[in-house]
DNA sequence: GTCTATAACGTGATAGAC
DNA sequence: GTCTATCACGTTATAGAC
């Protein structure tokens, strides 16, 4: 059995290297932005290839959506239907999941809400996220907790918005607000670890009835 | 004198037309993925037209860019610098002006976050928003509650993601959150327009010393 | 599997008649 | 000012040699 090589990049294959490069410029640019060459330029492969293992840019595309959007849904459903955890908890998890998720891959969230809007249905009809999140363990934890009186009275839909603008808004207006604040990346991303913490202090505060 | 027309789109010219379509198409697709002739036929005009008018899509594109620029820019910054409103009011009027903006054009916030991205230094050498925003009246005051104790001990910077991330990212993901609370458009804008009045409570209650 | 060369197509832009 | 016809170019995709 042969030993794994060490340098990650040197043994990809050309096939791998053709994705990797597509998802790093998708994310970058977006469907309509990007050029197959510059996807087999980043790759350092020849044009030709890309088509010969993926039939065409629409479909190389597709294949890159799908995993993005997986990659992002996946924490989120499980924290969301985790059983074992409180609300509070799970806001703590939540936070801390998708804040290192879009620390390590910040072009994530703008390239999902991008697309997603560019092709609003496709994507919808082929995960059937409608109902889920509103059928999660979470949501049904937060009803119980307005039942008890114990927070205060305030749609979920409106809950899950708080939610996730104070965790992803900073990332979607990134380049802005690092502009209007004058900020390193390396600050930036301080700013951000420290909402991990802030953000379910926040919720709390703000769902206090 | 000739009176004005009561159609206002009856007697609007082919210069207008094109700007008007050009402004509905560049906010739904984006620069790249818009094509000239979406914009000729969205305007009902002759595609050769819209170079006799505006020379290159790159030109008006620069136009459409700056006037919804500014058109964004200009309540924040005159709402920012309003020396007669407290802290508290200041963050009511923010709230309902763009809350307002952003239900009558909703594509607004996402396509000025894109073609920022696609483009970052273009818009902020020619529009010094730098220091506009933290050298506000608005910080000012933030800074002074801070130093008499009476808010938090929170970065102004963060303070700002906050109320922008409450006011601005539900229209953002809204086609992503449409489906997943299975939404329709006029209920979305009620849930838009009780989020006027509960973002200032919000911003007070996160702010708590 | 990988390359070069080129076909096929879409798009931005213009010439020139009216 | 407005139109038709067309050019010029960039980009996606493929044929065919190796």
């Amino acid at each position: 059995m042969p030993t794994k090589k060490v340098n990650p990049k040197k043994d990809k294959n050309a096939e791998t290297k053709i994705k990797d490069a597509a998802r790093s410029v998708f994310h970058k640019k977006g469907f309509a932005a990007t050029r197959t060459r510059d996807i087999a330029e980043e790759a350092g492969i020849n044009l030709a290839l890309l088509n010969y293992y993926f039939r065409s840019k629409e479909k190389l595309f597709q294949i890159i959506m799908k995993e993005t959007m997986m990659q992002f849904m996946h924490s989120m459903v499980s924290n969301f239907n985790d059983t074992e955890t409180t609300l509070n908890r799970k806001i703590e998890l939540i936070a801390d999941a998708y804040i290192d998720l879009m620390i390590a891959e910040p072009e994530i969230p703008l390239f999902i809400l991008s697309e997603i809007r560019a092709n609003i249905n496709d994507f919808f009809d082929s995960m059937p996220l409608g109902k889920v999140l509103l059928n999660s363990t979470l949501v049904k934890q937060y009803k119980e907790a307005q039942a008890q009186g114990v927070i205060a009275d305030l749609k979920p839909i409106q809950f899950i918005m708080n939610l996730m603008g104070l965790i992803v808004f900073p990332f979607v207006a990134a380049p802005m607000l690092k502009k209007i604040g004058d900020i390193e990346k390396e600050d930036y991303e301080k700013l951000m670890l420290q909402r991990k913490t802030l953000i379910p202090i926040w919720i709390e505060s703000i769902l206090q009835p």
